[in-house]
DNA sequence: GAAAAATCCAACCGCAACGTTGGATTTGGT
DNA sequence: ACCAAATCCAACGTTGCGGTTGGATTTTTC
């Protein structure tokens, strides 16, 4: 087998990203994630320093992926019920990444790749702002948290599941797809212009 | 000094409640705790068992608190961006709890107090269908995932402080009010009838 | 075939945490 | 005065983790 240090890279950071997401930051342990991967642990160190920037390089790569995955769409939120509703089925199939974004403010470290993440909101809180001025959107709630809010309504149901199951029940098919359905009205009627 | 078992134990809980909400399960140690509190470490033990007995506890303590603080209004839900705006007040009060409640649905152990807690949400489900049904509030999303929307509307910026911070800027005692007022609105727009 | 790079392996250091224990000391009740 | 309960104190055993290191082994490259 030939030398694939990119794979043994990628091994690695997919195993760390199962562990971190799973026990937090605190909870896992280099040898577990080495373990995972089916690698040498001190491979770890070489590739990625130390177990803080193996978390930031997982949670920026993983948010990289979000981004990639569900753009802002192309009518400018025209349907903005769906849109929250692709973001949640984002999260629905990568429970991961709330969580790692969880432990991540619960830590309270460094914020990995702020610069990156703050342009990218603020290009977000810019296309709500051209909606919200083109009649798309209501400008009843400024745009900044409309999209705060937006991405609240469809990770709330992961950063809480607990919370969620006290409330609705146990989450099989029919429940998953209720509360996909309320996450659609709810943005609506968060975002739509209406007369009232 | 006269003893004073009940100070004891209070004095333990407290400060097994900063420590818990700051660092998390895993991150706290009961070393630290007993410092905090000024008492020895092995009273810890005799009083609350073992580590995450004593989690159990202070999360349970302080649902309660909340419950007590914020309590269903007596209108029915009439105003319920107001509600939201006081469930908003109150965690902007004690940021302790959002946190307990996250690293609780992370860490993924036991829930505690979970017999009272899943009642306390049934009777809260309840409240809100009797509002619908009565026409106070809009029958778009059903009453438990309301329930929960509204909670999260409030409870997400503590949540997420670190992307609420991207996205808004540093929350000074403006960006504060301004946000309070969001929550108002989009609690208001996600509840109330109106006409569309 | 030799040198260089990637990987494995195993052991290590230092430290910190949980939970316990055995006793000394203080306080309260009777 | 005496006994029981509450507290303090200090140390312990054990376990586990982060990060490092020195070398053996395999693969690539030249």
């Amino acid at each position: 087998m030939a030398w694939d240090t990119e794979g043994t890279r990628r091994r690695l950071k997919e195993a760390a990203t199962v562990e971190f997401a799973e026990r937090g930051p605190d909870g896992t342990t280099m040898a577990r994630i080495a373990e995972r991967a089916g690698i040498n642990k001190e491979r770890l160190y070489k590739y990625f320093g130390d177990k803080q920037a193996l978390f930031e390089t997982v949670l920026a790569d993983e948010l990289q992926k979000l981004a990639a995955s569900v753009p802002p769409p192309e009518d400018g939120f025209a349907n903005i019920g769906e849109f929250a509703g692709r973001t949640y089925d984002y999260h629905a199939a990568h429970p991961h990444l709330v969580r790692l974004l969880l432990w991540e403010g619960l830590a309270g470290g460094p914020v990995a790749d702020e610069a990156n993440r703050t342009a990218h909101y603020r290009d977000k809180t810019r296309a709500y702002a051209a909606a919200q001025r083109a009649g798309i959107l209501d400008d009843d709630v400024d745009p900044d948290h409309m999209a705060f809010m937006i991405i609240g309504l469809s990770a709330w149901w992961f950063s809480v599941p607990h919370l969620a199951g006290m409330l609705t029940g146990a989450d099989d098919q029919t429940e998953h797809a209720r509360r996909r359905a309320s996450v659609v009205r709810a943005a609506q009627r968060l975002a739509r212009p209406h007369l009232d």
